[in-house]
RNA sequence: CGGGGCGUAGCGCAGUUUGGUAGCGCGCUUGGUUCGGGACCAAGAGGCCGCGGGUUCAAAUCCCGCCGCUCCGACCA
């Protein structure tokens, strides 16, 4: 790992409860997963296993990806829409491919008003089948058409293993479900909502992603082309960060969703969808966290700023006022900060409740701060104090925001091009995965028995097939057979 | 679904080998002194010992069954 223990950081003694409390990512990197995301109070376990609840610290994190996503699938001229977690299993089963890849995690019920049911109902484990029988009515001419709507919603998927956030029985997401006229335009809807993903993703959550395409074997059951982004978490595993299909006209056709164009012939929507979930919490706790717990990008940062008063017998009072009204006038500015001036709990305490949970920033407000007008600013990320005068603080505070949010993607950005190998043999290829893991770029001849070779002895998938990367070796890394694609490998999530 | 580990106070654990009616640390409550990197003192509250059955005068402890969590492997956002 590149961030050192805590307890050989600082060289205080103190770090050493701190160990106990948050698990070393050196020593095992799932325990530090887990232990973080329950202390810092992001989620509690359910009675119901693979489920849980996602407390007000994590939800907070969730409506501000909400919001910043929203804002974009608006801009792209999507609306909102809602539709029913119960689907009648008879409208699951119309896809082929569709019901073949779900019905074994699908939840059914079988029970309502005590009495058995005369048809099962499904309870949805995405809204395809549901949301089609609603399109086929929807849509009767091509002046109904681009159709462009989201839904947020939760979604259910009785999964064998589970983990918080990266994969519950339970989760919340949203998905876009479109129709269009041509093929070109689902495509090219398909292929702006993945940039869209990227876009956030990088921007906002500051998380470096490569996008591409799905193989044959990993695309969504019942879909044309999977499109996908990834990301590389920390012990050097993928994850699919988020998904864009375009869904050809095959549901268009098994449910009847027709249009009449303007030359007066009767013809198939093509539809996408598309779709990111809570999982993107679990990729924002492991490209960035570190041994003292979170770190969160200012922008997605449910608080941005936490000011701790330090106060003493003879200036208590005085701290406090100047305190509330800083924190007030930072507020009022613009900044999602809080003054944490609980008693009872000493400076050093909220020091460390507060890094854990990783709010970006810390102003500390003591009385010597008082008698210069300044505080001191302390960086989550870096431990990089400064001391700013009050009055430039409505200036520093937010230019310093955007160099933390700046820094972090870089740092994610060179952690995953190191991790990122390219060239070498397949034996190369069984170590690097064996060991390191990370990305490991390489060509392929197309076939899935390659494919599926390379999975049993190395683990390791096919995350994508990138837009952007040339071709550096002719020859099938498995097979040695023309090569027909450069593809991305990775142990994922 | 296969393999390992663990279920005792909110959290972390001891007690289980050898049965005798439950303890420690942290946290929590109240009061006081503190406060520039996890403060201190005092007094308190808190337990179906995972669930069900059995053995026994007596079970956290022994036996049988079940459930849950977690880690490692095959599927998924």
């Amino acid at each position: 790992m590149e961030q050192k223990g805590s307890s050989t950081g600082k060289g205080r003694g103190r770090d050493k409860e701190f160990v106990r409390e948050i698990t070393p990512q050196a020593v095992d990197y799932s325990q530090w997963y887990i232990d973080v995301v329950l202390k810092t109070e992001l989620m509690d376990y359910a009675p119901v296993k693979g489920c849980m609840a996602i407390r007000p610290y994590g939800y907070a994190i969730w409506e501000k990806m909400q919001e910043l996503l929203n804002r974009r699938f608006k801009e792209t001229g999507h609306q909102n829409a809602y539709f029913p977690l119960f689907i009648p299993q008879e409208l699951l089963q119309k896809e082929a491919e569709h019901v073949e890849g779900f019905a074994p995690e699908v939840a059914l019920v079988t029970q309502g008003g005590g009495e058995k049911l005369s048809e099962p109902l499904v309870v949805r484990p995405t809204s395809e089948a549901i949301i089609c029988d609603f399109y086929s009515r929807w849509i009767q001419s091509w002046r109904d058409l681009p159709l462009l709507i989201n839904q947020w919603c939760n979604v259910v998927r009785w999964e064998k293993v589970t983990r918080p956030f990266l994969r519950t029985s339970e989760f919340l997401w949203q998905e876009g479900h479109t129709c269009h006229r041509t093929e070109e335009e689902a495509e090219a809807e398909t292929l702006k909502m993945l940039g869209v993903y990227q876009d956030f993703l990088e921007k906002e959550m500051a998380i470096p992603v490569i996008a591409g395409r799905k193989s044959e074997r990993e695309r969504f059951a019942g879909a044309l082309r999977t499109y996908t982004v990834e990301g590389l978490m920390r012990d050097g595993r993928a994850l699919q960060a988020g998904t864009s299909h375009n869904l050809g006209q095959h549901f268009a056709r098994v449910f009847d969703i027709t249009y009449l164009d303007q030359d007066d012939s009767l013809k198939h929507v093509w539809q996408t969808s598309w779709g990111v979930s809570t999982r993107l919490i679990g990729a924002l706790i492991m490209v960035h966290g570190d041994d003292r717990g979170l770190i969160l990008p200012p922008r997605i940062a449910p608080l941005q700023a936490v000011m701790v008063p330090i106060i003493s017998r003879n200036a208590r009072d005085e701290v406090l006022a100047a305190a509330r009204r800083l924190a007030e006038m930072l507020q009022g500015a613009g900044i999602r900060l809080k003054l944490d001036d609980r008693e009872g709990y000493t400076p050093g305490w909220k020091f460390n409740e507060w890094e854990m949970k990783g709010v970006p920033l810390r102003i500390e407000l003591g009385p010597r701060d008082l008698a210069a007008e300044q505080v001191v600013l302390v960086r989550r990320d870096s431990g990089a104090k400064e001391t700013v005068p009050w009055a430039e603080l409505p200036r520093r505070l937010p230019l310093l925001l955007e160099e933390l949010q700046e820094d972090l993607y870089r740092r994610a950005l060179e952690y995953m091009q190191e991790r990122t190998r390219s060239g070498g043999d397949y034996d190369e290829f069984l170590q690097v995965m064996e060991r390191e893991r990370g990305f490991f770029v390489a060509s392929w001849c197309g076939r899935e028995e390659c494919e599926l070779k390379a999975k049993e002895e190395s683990k390791a998938t096919i995350r994508c097939i990138p837009f952007d990367r040339e071709m550096e070796q002719k020859n099938c890394i498995v097979c040695g057979r023309k090569a027909a694609e450069v593809v991305y490998f990775a142990r994922a999530y």
